[in-house]
DNA sequence: GTCTATATCTCGATAGAC
DNA sequence: GTCTATCGAGATATAGAC
């Protein structure tokens, strides 16, 4: 494995601190802090914040699609696969406890900061729910594919929301519990004529 | 009606401030060019920017009581309250678009902020929870009561932050559609004996 | 590629005249 | 109760030595 680069060390380092603090809260000076390097050695990697903003929504949806191929090698039905991303909740649990998703808490941040990057975060988001569809759709769903996807990602976001404000783990153990009895209750229409 | 003292009047705009552009985004500048003050003057009312935060989510907190008492009075069932409650995300959708649900994007940002108001402000969700709590029981849902009310505020904290990211006036109505049949969907168990 | 030093701006907050 | 003037801190961003 080739030595990590400054310049994906930044990205890497910024990409935890907006997630934790937020895009706008976190400062360059944050950022170096946690990289080890001084302030005025960050403008030869990017020019502005929003350029180093571009380079983490980037590097999320690699993450995200690369996260994405996996599952879909691994899972051995679109009812595993989904199950994968379902079970994001429970493994992130503390994280989103603290912080809430990722992907969500960005996209709400940059709409209220009017933010030009605010299409590239939802792209993300679309990562999601297009690979959902997909799932949905080999289950037999059809044209009802897509909406039971923004269903199941809608589901998710609402958790993560409660999840962080009031603390509460067995509140996610329970709506996962309900999101797998309502996939459950999905009929599989794959197998018919 | 009396003038509006100018207290009052910088909680009001700092409200809507806080909603539409966050609360750490926002300026004492901003906020005393909407009251239409000078920001030296903002200091007679207000002592820290915190302090403003407390009376916004006071002025939260008080208004969501009486809205809810509102739906308590003019609802004929309790069935009727709860759409009550699920039909703001139709009213006030062109908002949600914008900047999402006030109450639940206020949550986000104060947690990643390691904020001391995060408390305060997941109590304005906790005014909705107990209402609706309350609204379950009185449709014989007993000691199921509570979960079905973090479910449906779950649910609709969801679709706000997924209208806010897509945009997706469709995608509201469709949920809120199927949180109605949902909703009918419950057994009224509040007749047997 | 990394550093120190610095420019400029805006932030929250204060002092004091009226 | 409202204003102007200003402080110190910290923000983004730049210049230039090494």
């Amino acid at each position: 494995m080739p030595a990590q680069s400054t310049h994906d060390l930044i990205v890497e380092k910024a990409d935890a601190l907006f997630y934790e603090s937020g895009f706008d809260a976190t400062s360059f000076a944050d950022i170096a802090a946690a990289v080890g390097i001084s302030r005025g050695n960050f403008y030869h990697h990017f020019k502005t914040k929003d350029d180093i903003l571009d380079a983490v929504i980037a590097r999320r949806m690699e993450r995200t699609r690369a996260m994405l191929d996996g599952w879909q090698v691994e899972g051995e039905s679109p009812r595993e696969r989904i199950l994968s991303f379902i079970h994001m909740l429970i493994a992130n649990r503390t994280q989103i406890m603290d912080f809430g998703c990722p992907v969500g808490t960005l996209c709400s941040e940059l709409a209220k900061l009017d933010h030009a990057a605010q299409g590239r975060a939802t792209e993300i988001l679309r990562l999601f729910r297009d690979w959902l569809t997909e799932q949905m759709r080999a289950l037999g769903a059809a044209d009802q594919a897509e909406a039971l996807a923004l269903h199941l990602l809608s589901w998710s976001q609402g958790v993560a929301v409660m999840a962080t404000a009031f603390k509460d783990e067995a509140f996610i153990r329970n709506e996962v519990a309900g999101i797998e009895h309502w996939l459950a209750s999905l009929p599989d229409l794959s197998q018919s004529p």
